[in-house]
DNA sequence: TCTCAGGGGCGAT
DNA sequence: ATCGCCCCTGAG
């Protein structure tokens, strides 16, 4: 085991929250589990004591170090957006998430599956793929699977896939799956400038402004982007008194306006926070 | 058992 | 720019 070292991160909220749906909460433990990889995490009791392990390859640090961030200084993140009231509120009350860099192709699997649904049936869904397509690996006696390859997920048929409860979405995930195996997207994707970028991802079907925002802010570290799903329009309509009828863009820009570089970990500071108190009414 | 909304996007107006 | 619809699930 590996001596887990991240300050100041809140890692239930970081895990558990809103930006990934593959980790597993055990009473002591969580297992997320990636496309080539299943990471533990334990030890947790104690927070300065927690520790992580890798499988199918022990210790490897350069994978938790890439998705975890750990280059990030997530106190300088803190002081530069601290200085909005509601960021500071949210701090104080040790809501601390930490931003992910994911896989590209599970994040976008991912976020396909999750319009019009919560957050727990997104979860759902996501595992009962992964339990079908994915393959098992045995850890401490108990079964996982790792997140299914693409190609097995463009080579599954869309009534099979609705077998995970994902109803219209199924048809999303088919096709981009496909996409991605034809090798339809870009492969400098991960190089091009935000906007670039964004016009790519919107070529896929089913993507939209919403979800290449996720897929810019989780996976390709497009830290300056606020994804504006309905509680990050309530946060800004109801917290900050921005007109409702603004459109995506202009919201967008407003925030980035306003926290700058950083507005990906205010955003997601914001969200957490609001989504934990379940309203935005003090 | 029933209702309602859930981290959207598409296609028709 | 707005709106009905897509399908299913968790929460009350």
């Amino acid at each position: 085991m590996q001596q887990l070292n991240f300050p100041n991160t809140n890692l239930d909220l970081t895990v558990m929250g809103g930006q990934a749906f593959n980790w597993i909460k055990e009473p002591k433990r969580y297992v997320g589990f990636m496309v080539d990889q299943i990471v533990v995490i334990s030890n947790l009791n104690k927070s300065d004591n927690a520790t992580w392990q890798t499988y199918p390859q022990n210790n490897n640090s350069s994978y938790i170090s890439k998705y975890f961030r750990l280059d990030v200084d997530f106190g300088d993140i803190v002081d530069q957006i601290s200085k909005d009231v509601h960021v500071k509120t949210a701090l104080q009350q040790n809501h601390q998430p930490r931003l992910l860099k994911q896989d590209f192709d599970q994040t976008l699997i991912s976020y396909l599956c999750s319009a019009r649904k919560n957050i727990k049936s997104i979860r759902n869904s996501l595992y009962k793929m992964s339990k079908e397509l994915g393959d098992k690996v045995e850890i401490d006696g108990q079964e996982y699977f790792y997140f299914p390859k693409t190609e097995i997920i463009a080579n599954t048929s869309e009534n099979k896939l609705r077998e995970f409860g994902l109803g219209f979405r199924a048809k999303y995930v088919r096709d981009s799956a496909k996409y991605l195996c034809e090798g339809k997207l870009r492969s400098e994707i991960n190089k091009l400038e935000y906007s670039k970028a964004k016009e790519e991802l919107k070529k896929i079907n089913g993507v939209g402004d919403k979800i290449a925002d996720c897929v810019l802010l989780y996976s390709l570290g497009h830290d300056h982007i606020m994804p504006l799903d309905v509680w990050g329009k309530r946060i800004l309509t109801d917290l900050y008194g921005l007109n409702p009828k603004l459109s995506y863009q202009q919201m967008s820009e407003w925030f980035t306006n306003r926290f700058g570089k950083y507005s990906g970990w205010a955003g997601q500071i914001l969200f957490e926070w609001v989504r934990g108190r379940g309203s935005l009414s003090a």
